[in-house]
DNA sequence: ATCGTTTATCGTAGTTTTACGATGAAAAAA
DNA sequence: TTTTTTCATCGTAAAACTACGATAAACGAT
């Protein structure tokens, strides 16, 4: 009889933080994390208004953003209002304290 | 008279922050960093022998993580010896620790 | 039903990353 | 001097990233 999961649900520690940091390796995403953080605002278009980067290209950063799980987007037509996954932001901010407490 | 470092000396500290996440972002990157924080190995052959990829793989990643500044390496006639760079890293680390504080 | 607003996605181009084998460089050892 | 060991670099190919303008999709407002 065969174990369903051999591979545990999350992928192991390191491919999780190398995920993570990767997202953050972008001043515009940190930028954007910070905005979205600081409450400031939290719809797209005003990211478009305060980050100097065409509307397609902070889409992009935002999906980046969103497929590591550092953010979730939640429609509110005509616009989406972003928010810092908190989560995965916690849990983020464990694995790099770790990290670096070795 | 016109003031000669408008812009600091060191970068801005997102694009510092960014640059030192891109680095971690990647797991060959970040198992290197806990070898050689753990000090069980230093030299690129040890590395080499515990990291499932080409030597030349391990040279580039190496070569990144000292771009980064989060390593430096010592001649050791025929060995290289790699070390953390600690001010480097407890200023990556500070950098993190205050994003995550925001 | 049409229009306007907002945001995602498409298409595209240039750059960067990642990985590998092969080759080169440096220095001790033979 | 020749060989061996160790590691970086070169050359290369595939994939991913970055940025942009153009277009499409969703939906409220008219």
């Amino acid at each position: 009889m065969k174990v369903l999961a051999e591979q545990p649900i999350s992928e192991n520690a390191n491919q999780e933080l190398a995920r993570f940091a990767k997202a953050l390796g972008h001043p515009t995403r940190l930028q954007i994390l910070q905005l979205l953080d600081s409450q400031v605002c939290c719809f797209t278009g005003d990211l478009v208004e305060v980050i100097p980067a065409a509307q397609s290209t902070i889409s992009q950063h935002l999906r980046e953003l969103k497929n590591a799980g550092l953010i979730q987007g939640e429609i509110n037509p005509p616009r989406v209002k972003y928010c810092i996954n908190k989560e995965n932001w916690r849990k983020a901010k464990l694995l790099f304290t770790h990290f670096f407490e070795e």
